[in-house]
DNA sequence: CGTTAATTTGAGACCATTCAATTTCGGTGG
DNA sequence: CCACCGAAATTGAATGGTCTCAAATTAACG
C-alpha cells in the first residue's frame, strides 16, 4: 500500500509588510465568503481589520504546520492553493482538503493545541497568520465575528462528511468526478473561475491521494472522462465540458457546501 | 454498487417526563466529557441544568433527522446508540459516525438551517432535545459553556478528518481494526467499557456501511481477526483480547480524539 | 417454537493495484 | 532559443483485494 510521498524542507520565507497596505487583500475575499451567510457590521470589520498579522510565503510542497506539534496561530490563504493532510503507518499519504485563496486553514487551532494533521501548500503559496488569541479575544467581544467563525468551521466539517462518503460509497470515476464538482463549485462561489474553466493546479497524485486511488488508476480514470468528452484537464487546466454529465457521475449535491445557510 | 439499507418507518415514541428528575441523568455523561478539557463554574451547570428540553425514545432504525429537512433542535444521545449517514444515489449507505451516550449529534445544526446528513438510532435509543435557540442564547451568554460546545464541533471535526484516512488508505482489516480501536477507546473515555470488553450493538453490515466494505467481506475479515486472536465479538458483545495488535493493526493513534486539548 | 434478521460459506468476476518502462511536459542554463 | 533535466503523465501486463450473487446456517425475539 506504500505511495511515494515527496518530503520537502519547510524552508518557510517569511516577509513582513505594511499591514495597510495589505489589510483590504486579506480581508476581501473572507468578507466576501462570510458575507454569503453572516451580516457584519462596519465595527466588525474595522475590529477584523485590526487584527495582527504576518505575511509568510511558502514554496510548493512547504509544511505549514504537522501533526503532533503544538499551534499558535491560525492562517488565512491569501494566494495559491493549500491541502490537509495525514500519513499513515506505511507512509502512504491521504490528502484531507484542498484550500483556495480566503479560506482557513486551521480555524480549529483555536481550541485544540497541538496539530492533529499536516498541511502542505500545494503550489506556490502566501498566507496571513494570526495569532490564535488575538483571534479568540475578537470572537469574545463581536459576536457576528464568532458566528462567522464557528460556521467556517461548521462547514469545513461538512465537507470532511461528504468526503467520507465519497471515499467509501464510490468508484474510482465518481470519486474524481465528485471532487471536480466541488472545487469548481468552490472555486465560482469565490469568484476564481472563469466560466466552465479554471486554473487547476492539483497533480494526478494528488488527486489520488485526495480519493484514496493510486496514480495509476487515476491518470486511467481521468483519460476515461476525457474521452467521454465530460472534462479537459491539461497544463493546470480545468475545464467542464459537460457539467450537467459531471454531477450525475459524481453524483454531486452542493447542499453540503452549505453557500447559503 | 447498491447495497441493501433496511428503511424503517419513523415511529417516533415521544415522553414527556419531570425535568427534575431526569436532570442529572442528562447532564452528567455530558458534564464528564467537558470536563477533560474545559472547567465549567457552577454557574454553567445551573445555566445548563435550566435548558428547557424534552425527552424522546426512538426504536432501533428510526430516523431522529433527515438530510434536507429544516433543523430546530440540537440533541443529547441519552441512552443506546445513534449514528449519522448519507445515502448515495444508488442507494447505499455511507455511515459517517457513530455516538454514545451523552454525545451530541447534532450540534452542527446551532448554524446550519437544513440537514445535510441522516440520523438514525442504532438500537433503542433515548435523547434529550434542546431547542436551538436555547443553546445559543446560552452560548451567548457564558464563555465557558460557548468553549465547550464549539470544541465539541471541532472535535467531532477531527474525528471525520481520521475517518476520511480510514476509507482513503488502509485496507479492509486495517479499516475494521480502526473502527474497533475507537469506539472501545471512546467507550473506555466515557466509563461505559468494562475494562477490554464492552457492549457492541453494531451489526455486521453497519460496521461495513461505516468502513465503505461489503457485509460480506466484513465478515471474513472479523472472522480472520478473531482467528489470530486479536478480538472476540459475540452477540453484541466485544473483548479486545490484544490491544497492541489491534492498534498496530488499525495504525491507531488516539491523538485525534483529543481527550484532552 | 416459529419467524425473520444476522451471520457464514463458496466460487467466479471485476475493479483497482503493483511494478516497470516509456513518453511528455515544464523549467533551466548555456 | 535550444538542449537538457527532473517531474509528471502515460502505457502495458500481471496480480490481488474486494465485490457479487446465491445459498446455507445460526442467532434473536415475541
Amino acid at each position: 500500500m506504500k505511495r511515494g510521498v515527496r518530503e520537502v524542507s519547510p524552508r518557510t520565507v517569511i516577509t513582513r509588510r505594511d499591514r495597510r497596505l495589505d489589510q483590504s487583500s486579506f480581508l476581501d475575499p473572507v468578507l466576501r465568503r462570510w458575507g454569503r451567510t453572516v451580516s457584519l457590521t462596519d465595527q466588525d470589520k474595522e475590529a477584523l481589520a485590526a487584527l495582527p498579522w504576518t505575511r509568510r510565503v511558502y514554496p510548493r510542497d512547504a509544511y505549514l504546520a504537522r501533526e503532533g506539534e503544538p499551534t499558535s496561530i491560525c492562517t488565512v490563504l491569501l494566494g495559491g492553493f493549500a491541502f490537509r493532510q495525514k500519513l499513515v503507518s506505511d507512509g502512504a499519504r491521504q490528502i484531507i482538503s484542498f484550500h483556495i485563496p480566503g479560506e482557513f486553514l486551521d480555524l480549529q487551532n483555536c481550541l485544540l493545541d497541538v496539530a492533529d494533521h499536516n498541511v502542505q501548500a500545494l503550489n506556490r503559496a502566501s498566507v496571513a497568520a494570526i495569532p490564535k488569541a488575538a483571534l479568540l479575544d475578537l470572537m469574545t467581544a463581536r459576536a457576528n465575528i464568532r458566528r462567522a467563525i464557528w460556521l467556517d468551521t461548521l462547514i469545513d466539517s461538512s465537507i470532511f462528511r461528504e468526503w467520507v462518503v465519497n471515499l467509501g460509497r464510490r468508484d474510482a470515476r465518481g470519486r474524481i468526478a465528485h471532487l471536480l464538482c466541488e472545487l469548481a463549485d468552490r472555486l465560482r462561489a469565490a469568484g476564481i473561475a472563469e466560466g466552465e474553466a479554471c486554473d487547476f493546479p492539483l497533480t494526478q497524485e494528488q488527486i489520488a491521494d485526495a480519493t484514496g486511488l493510486t496514480a495509476v488508476h487515476t491518470n486511467r480514470t481521468l483519460q476515461a472522462l476525457r474521452k467521454d468528452g465530460v472534462i479537459s484537464l491539461t497544463s493546470s487546466r480545468l475545464v467542464i465540458l459537460d457539467w450537467n454529465r459531471l454531477v450525475e457521475i459524481g453524483d454531486f449535491n452542493e447542499r453540503y457546501l452549505h453557500h447559503s445557510v
